[in-house]
DNA sequence: GTCTATAAAGCGATAGAC
DNA sequence: GTCTATCGCTTTATAGAC
């Protein structure tokens, strides 16, 4: 099963953790052939717009992993609450318990996010959709529905935020648990 | 009034901006002299150690507002709920209704943490603990008081992220309304 | 205190051999 | 498909005149 030669699917998820870790300016070109082990020229071979293309290829990659595993899920199972509980399962797995942070979420605050526009806002737009939908067929209202979808979403970002400020994954962990609380009872009107 | 001699406390709050806007990393020292005004030379002169003490100090100024403006207020006002509104009064105002972004948050989420590991801890642990203090005197449980602080505060950083993913501040001024209403009755057991 | 000139290093990207 | 060599540019930082 070894292959001698790369394919552009064996770098994305390297990718991923560098441009993760150093944000899409942080991330220089040297550190990228030498965490793929591949050189500029095979880099360009299968990224010929060089680093904008990568940061797009690794970001439709996580969308691409959210919207099967975790947005699909939401809406289709039987019962909305074991959509919602896989959710938070996957999410918890997906961000390394808090170790990890979230790619679209790091480009969004700075000024990446005006290169990425599109995709930044179609990965959160989709996962506030399909939460509250979830949480619709879970018996709350269409208000009741956005507003906990909204406010779980954001409480997971915010969570990565202060995990890793203050480089205790303990609270992403607990902010997780508060969250999936809530989506068991709609909030009193 | 005007002074034609430049103090550095004159251009940290432009420092600020360019920093929330381009990240660390992103921010460009002829970016820098164009906003400010001021060439290398002047801008060395005022900060030795070149960007990462433009950073420290930008770093400690939007610690010292918080610090006086809704850290001690939070501690010290009579009724204690006074002192929670004021903190979310102040915290739109501060953040333009979700159009800026959280500095330290910011710095938090990539490499740029560990340059300056100590105060971004430092800021949230001092929010959430201050944050805490104020709920426990509004009747809250240790523990309830602990735990709601985090979900705000987090809250806060996530709605931030969301908003700017949406390009939308209706998402951060709708989240603030609904934290702020969960500081008002301690969560069921 | 402010400027311009300059240095040295690193950047993203390209060319061309294999 | 992979590599090395190289281009042109920008980067942070320094030196020194005023």
């Amino acid at each position: 099963m070894a292959r001698k030669i790369a394919e552009r699917s064996d770098i994305v998820p390297v990718l991923g953790e560098i441009f993760r870790e150093r944000g899409f300016a942080g991330a220089s070109l040297s550190e990228i052939t030498q965490r793929t082990g591949l050189g500029k020229g095979s880099l360009y071979h299968f990224f010929p717009d060089g680093k904008e293309e990568m940061a797009k290829v690794v970001l439709d990659d996580v969308a691409d992993w959210f919207e099967t595993n975790v947005f699909v899920p939401l809406g289709t199972a039987e019962d909305p609450e074991v959509g919602i509980d896989h959710m938070f399962k996957a999410t918890v797995s997906f961000f390394h318990s808090g170790r990890r942070v979230c790619l679209v979420g790091t480009f969004a605050l700075d000024d990446t996010r005006d290169r990425f526009a599109e995709v930044i806002h179609a990965y959160f737009a989709a996962w506030t959709k399909a939460l509250a939908s979830a949480l619709r067929r879970r018996g709350f209202g269409i208000k009741a529905a956005r507003a906990t979808a909204e406010d779980v979403v954001a409480g997971i970002q915010g969570a990565l935020v202060l995990a890793r400020s203050q480089d205790d994954p303990g609270v992403f962990t607990r902010a997780i648990k508060r969250l999936q609380a809530r989506t068991k009872t709609a909030p009193a009107a």
